[in-house]
DNA sequence: TTGAAAGCGATACCAG
DNA sequence: CTGGTATCGCTTTCAA
């Protein structure tokens, strides 16, 4: 029989409410009796409160829920993601408040259960768009979200067209006008290759969703027409998919002056690309990223910087004291267009 | 006021105890009412049972505490971590089960509060040693512990030492004998640099305690001395702390014929630095790794493959439900060295 | 099938 | 500074 409060205080001989307040109120009684009280906790093998009850009672859980797909190699894998997280662990850890990951498996059902019976005090969404109903699930709970899609919501990101559209614009000013992008979950069938993007506003994906829209309205101003932007596919977002995406724009002919991507790593997979065809990085081809993780310093690639660890930092203050003023539920960070050698001028003759 | 089962159930005018089945036992009332009730339930905007109510109630809560340093960053980034997560994510999905993230912070006071305050069922050690105190708090919990040091506890791993050993005797079966060893957690200022390490059996760093010991003993048993061979610290574990550390082995004269490290991470920064240096693998330089990670095959990388997936499953299982059988408690799973081309004979005259 | 009653283990208020 | 009392929200026999 596990000992509990009770167990405790009847050894003492005080009641539940004293051995209570010596582990939660140290002021609410003598240093003495205080010390008498852990000694015969010690002794029966009580090691404290039971965390549950005591959620239960003081209602609140001391978790913060993370949502993320099941594909948790690819989530832990980018540094994005890695420095995101830590910025959230961080407030946890000032709050006294653990990270409950949510995995959310493409079994639709599983996964809402997961969200119901999760104890936490509020969910960050974390994950791959098209788990509306996670996101749904993690709304119903009553319990504040962060990042969900929905209107009046917690959010704190970045403007993603913006920030695109400047990497973009740069693009333009050094004469490129034939371009490829690649990025990844934007095709149905999510391989790699190909695509045809009418309209990027169309996109599922929220990330890809706004970054192409982005240059796509930066091409437009310069007069260069969507349609003859190459657009490609990546299987996943990792190093080795931007490398496979981008052998489509590089083995072709015309071949592009510039190939952009929806984030670092993938472009990171460019430059690999370019390496194995020798090509040259801001010569022969421009190459641009977004996130700017270390490597993509190292790599001296052009970049999209976003405060990737205040992201995280901000998601975990705005839940765990969600500000009354709507305005300020609501924060979108700046962002920094990093010029490295990986962008030049479109080689002359190019167009 | 937020609904409760009661509001529920006064709306149906039912009782609590059908309220409660309809959600966790469905075949204890007719699918009408149940219906009926989950009607009722959206309307008023409740969600399913609150969770640590449940919990208490049930006496499980529903989650799996992970326990590791602060150092969360490199606790992520290392593909080894991650495919160990994974299996355990995996394990912990099958079984409606949560992976709560435990950070442990410097700060010893604030970790052993992190510990004892975790609504969970039992704890994965994953972290770097010389949390002692916290392995502790969690074995003082009376809950499950997989892979704290104690004996008799629940454990999964691999046989550090014979499988280093076995990377060791490669080295030495290929003539090497200007070897230098690059780990982490071996300074006593976790910076990078020549360290003399007189006994690897003292080393307070788990893995590379063992792994050294390994190394030792092969070489050892070849007829080289202990004495000298080269140990560098590096201060993580990561593909830049390796470059970094492999300078103190490679900017010197003589030059070691070979440069071994505990991990791939730290492997993969050697051959950085090798290449940096215009020097072979292989050829120039012999290297291995250890872990067998994607990039290592990738980079043709000599190394010991250890089962990283399996070990977080079976972390998973041995915690969820543990064996009766003593014998079965304590898993060792096999290693196996993967010869590539990163190892080859000592250069001619080197000796 | 359904419902009444008894906790799960702790905390908070409020007298004493 | 201490102790009684009333919950927190749910699950689970056990009768009806």
């Amino acid at each position: 029989m596990k000992p509990t409060l009770q167990t405790v205080a009847d050894q003492v001989g005080v009641s539940r409410s004293t051995v209570s307040n010596a582990y939660s109120r140290p002021d609410q009684l003598s240093p003495e009796l205080r010390e008498k009280i852990f000694d015969a906790a010690r002794e029966l093998g009580y090691s404290g409160p039971n965390p549950t009850a005591r959620s239960l009672r003081r209602g609140r859980a001391g978790a913060i829920g993370v949502l993320f797909t099941t594909a948790l190699s690819s989530a832990f894998t980018d540094p994005y993601a890695v420095q995101f997280l830590r910025g959230l662990a961080e407030i946890a850890e000032d709050n006294r408040t653990g990270l409950l990951l949510v995995p959310l498996r493409d079994d639709d059902d599983g996964a809402l259960e997961a969200v119901r019976n999760a104890a936490v005090d509020g969910f960050v969404v974390y994950c791959v768009p098209g788990w509306y109903q996670a996101m749904e699930a993690a709304w119903a709970r009553g319990l504040p979200v962060v990042n969900s899609d929905r209107s009046g919501a917690l959010y704190v990101g970045i403007d993603e067209v913006a920030a695109s559209r400047a990497a973009g614009e740069h693009l333009m000013r050094l004469g490129h006008r034939r371009v490829a992008i690649i990025a990844d979950y934007i095709s149905p069938d999510r391989g790699t290759g190909e695509v045809i993007i009418k309209a990027p506003e169309e996109l599922g994906s929220y990330v890809s969703r706004e970054r192409l829209t982005g240059y796509r309205d930066a091409f437009a101003a310069a007069g260069l027409d969507w349609s003859h932007v190459t657009t490609i596919s990546a299987a996943g977002n990792s190093r080795e998919h931007g490398a496979a995406a981008a052998a489509y724009a590089l083995d072709r002919a015309p071949r592009p002056t510039a190939v952009v991507a929806t984030t670092d790593l993938l472009a990171l997979g460019v430059l690999d690309a370019l390496a194995t065809r020798e090509l040259r990085p801001g010569r022969d081809v421009s190459v641009i990223g977004f996130d700017d993780i270390p490597d993509a310093a190292q790599a001296h690639m052009t970049t999209v910087r976003q405060p990737a660890l205040d992201r995280g930092r901000i998601a975990g203050r705005l839940l765990l004291d969600p500000p009354d003023d709507p305005a300020r539920r609501r924060i979108v960070l700046p962002t920094e267009l990093v010029v490295r050698a990986s962008t030049g001028p479109a080689p002359t003759g190019s167009v």
